[in-house]
RNA sequence: GGCCUGGUAGUUCAGUUGGUUAGAAUGCCAGCCUGUCACGCUGGAGGUCGACGGUUCGAGCCCGUUCCAGGUCGCCA
């Protein structure tokens, strides 16, 4: 075993201040470059790279110890700070080097099987895998670094608003209501299951009804469901619920978390209050409950102007109550060939489109893939809507609404990215209000909660409730930056009555309420305040901030795209003998 | 479960119409080198072309099956 050289000092920190000083670093060997008499060695920790240079004034049994460092290895080294006579501009410390005095090997390393590079592009797998040496990278330091500056932020911003964290359980009652739990199975209870909370709603709104009055949480949940670059199965959410508030009080908080967030971490300055939108104008305008506002293209309306057209495919969309729409891209004729068009519309598919009609602006007339049914009058009526100018280029989708929001809102923004107009600098964020309360499934027409069923619904409109639910609206509320939900919540039923109508309409029987949500119902009975809450997605806010297009950047240890750990190798089958002692038989 | 893209050296990739012994860069090893910082120069090692089957005189390349990865749709109250 080497001695420990005491550290005095972090890699990334040294610069022209302390020249002349003596300082000893620890850290693992980034480079070693090796002229012959003059030893150059990259010392990286956390903070960033240092240059430590062994010479020929120094000992020759130093210096043969400096040759025989590789990357990775782990060193400590006693040297001097000396301002550079070749100064490197590309690194933060580029204006001094540590010449070495003393060196002590700490442990040797097997070739790394990834670089630690930041801009390497290495396989998402090797990555996982060897997540301790990726994490190696300076980049990913100061991920793991920027997310706890997030994190004690909203710790302190709302501690000062009078928020009092309180964890809730992580084994808890199944309530198979939106996605799939993780459950574990109970040793005491043979038979019977935990689950890992999908969220902590229910014990939040107990914590309301305790008069705990305003609640945070920075916590992990759980949702077996299939992955995405942007979804988890463990993911952490900042989660608040507030008593005694309306939804101007939840989101008036949020502001200013938000605003503290971007002018403190940022250096950008957010104009508050934020915009908001319904979600009847966010779907009319962008076809999507979480648009991108960063650009246009907003999607218009055409069912007046095709009503009665030769075109079948529109007018019997008509017939079977779906819609017309359409988006238009200024410039984007000359932008996106015939090839180019057929790939869109063929990615516009797996949203439900059957095709798309495209319409190419030209000075003084109009070419289409509809031109055999349109009269060259009828494409300008298209085209005025669109106050569509020559050079533009209009594609427009026929179907049940869902589809043509679906397309059109995934349309916008992939010819968006294709324009370069997605700028990860510019940071658009916006509430979505008044969704709506329930929404029908799609292969059995029951009626679901949009939400979750103890979201209210807006007060004026409970007497839709027994004539046209499905167009009542709720109290609820989305947080949305460049067109991701960072979050999202609602004001809560805090009147029982209103609470059994609700799980009525969802086609709930008392007992199954009782079975699942009882202990909830049971504590409405005592007093509850009036209450609702957010909860964001802290790896979605945190990749955003920096710019990430994967969560997986901002988690230390995250899953693969089939919910493996790489790391540890989990999942993984148990002995026997713990199946045994669980109570659990396992087909073959 | 569907769709798209990919799987060739430790790593990132190229590989023409199916044709000799599968290449490059980087990394690694050895030697030389006193101002490099993507150090340089010389030399060397390193391959089950994801797997299996088929077509063919001949397959990294064509066909079929399958496995793996990423993205995405479904799914995510």
């Amino acid at each position: 075993m080497s001695n420990l050289l005491k550290r005095t000092h972090m890699c990334g920190t040294l610069n022209i201040t302390n020249v002349d000083q003596e300082v000893v670093l620890n850290g693992w060997v980034a480079k070693r470059r090796n002229l012959g008499g003059l030893i150059f060695v990259d010392l990286r920790d956390k903070t960033g790279i240092v240059q430590v240079t062994f010479d020929d004034k120094i000992p020759q049994e130093l210096f043969e110890k400096a040759d025989a460092l590789r990357s990775e290895y782990v060193v400590g080294v006693k040297g001097i700070v000396k301002e550079r006579s070749a100064k490197n501009a590309n690194i933060a410390t580029g204006e001094i080097e540590v010449f070495a005095t003393d060196l002590v090997l700490y442990s040797e390393a097997e070739t790394p099987p990834i670089y630690i590079k930041d801009d390497d592009n290495v396989d998402d797998n090797l990555r996982l895998k060897y997540r301790y040496l990726d994490l190696r990278k300076n980049k990913m330091q100061r991920n793991l670094t920027f997310r706890h500056q997030v994190t004690k932020l909203a710790r302190d911003y709302f501690d000062e608003n009078g928020f009092t964290e309180v964890e809730t359980p992580m084994l808890i009652k199944s309530t198979p209501e939106g996605a799939r739990d993780y459950i574990v199975p109970s040793r005491v209870y043979p038979g019977s299951f935990y689950a890992l909370p999908q969220s902590p709603q229910l014990f939040k709104q107990l914590l309301m009804v305790s008069g705990t009055d305003r609640y945070m949480q920075i916590v992990k949940c759980f949702r077996d469901e299939d992955l995405r670059a942007d979804r988890q199965p463990e993911f952490t959410q900042i989660d608040l619920e507030m008593s005694f508030v309306d939804m101007d009080d939840v989101i008036g908080i949020q502001e200013g978390f938000l605003k503290k967030v971007f002018t403190e971490l940022m250096g950008v300055d957010i104009q508050l209050p934020l915009p908001r939108l319904t979600w009847d104008e966010a779907m009319e305008r962008y076809g999507s409950d979480k648009p991108d506002t960063r650009f246009g293209f907003e999607l218009k309306k055409l069912n007046d102007v095709v009503a009665g057209c030769d075109f079948k495919v529109f007018t019997d969309a008509l017939a079977n109550g779906g819609d017309v729409r359409g988006i238009c891209i200024d410039g984007g004729s000359e932008k996106f060939s015939r090839k180019d068009i057929d790939k869109l519309t063929d990615m516009t598919k797996a949203y439900g489109a059957k095709g798309l009609v495209w319409i190419r602006v030209n000075e003084g007339e109009y070419a289409s893939s509809v031109n055999k049914f349109f009269s060259q009058e009828q494409l300008a009526e298209i085209a005025k809507v669109f106050d569509a100018k020559a050079g533009d280029l209009i594609f427009i989708c026929s179907d049940k609404p869902k589809v043509v929001f679906a397309s059109l809102g995934f349309l916008r923004r992939e010819i968006a990215g294709r324009l370069g107009l997605l700028d990860d600098k510019q940071f658009n964020l916006l509430w979505v209000i008044d969704f709506p309360m329930f929404e029908e499934d799609d292969e059995t027409g029951d009626l679901k909660a949009m939400h979750h069923p103890f979201t209210c619904p807006k007060l004026d409109q409970l007497d839709l409730l027994d004539t046209d639910p499905v167009a009542v609206k709720a109290n609820a509320y989305d947080i949305v930056l460049n067109g991701v939900e960072l979050g999202g919540g609602s004001i809560r039923i805090h009147d029982k009555d209103l609470q059994a109508k609700m799980f009525e309409i969802l086609g709930l029987t008392k007992e199954e309420c009782d079975e699942k949500f009882g202990f909830l119902i049971e504590a409405f009975k005592y007093g509850v305040p009036p209450h609702g809450g957010l909860a964001y997605g802290l790896d979605r806010l945190v990749m955003l901030l920096l710019g990430e297009e994967s969560i997986r950047e901002v988690i230390a240890f995250p899953k693969n795209q089939n919910a493996q750990c790489l790391v540890c190798e989990a999942p993984a089958p148990v002995d026997e003998a713990q199946l045994e002692e669980l109570g659990i038989e396992l087909d073959d």
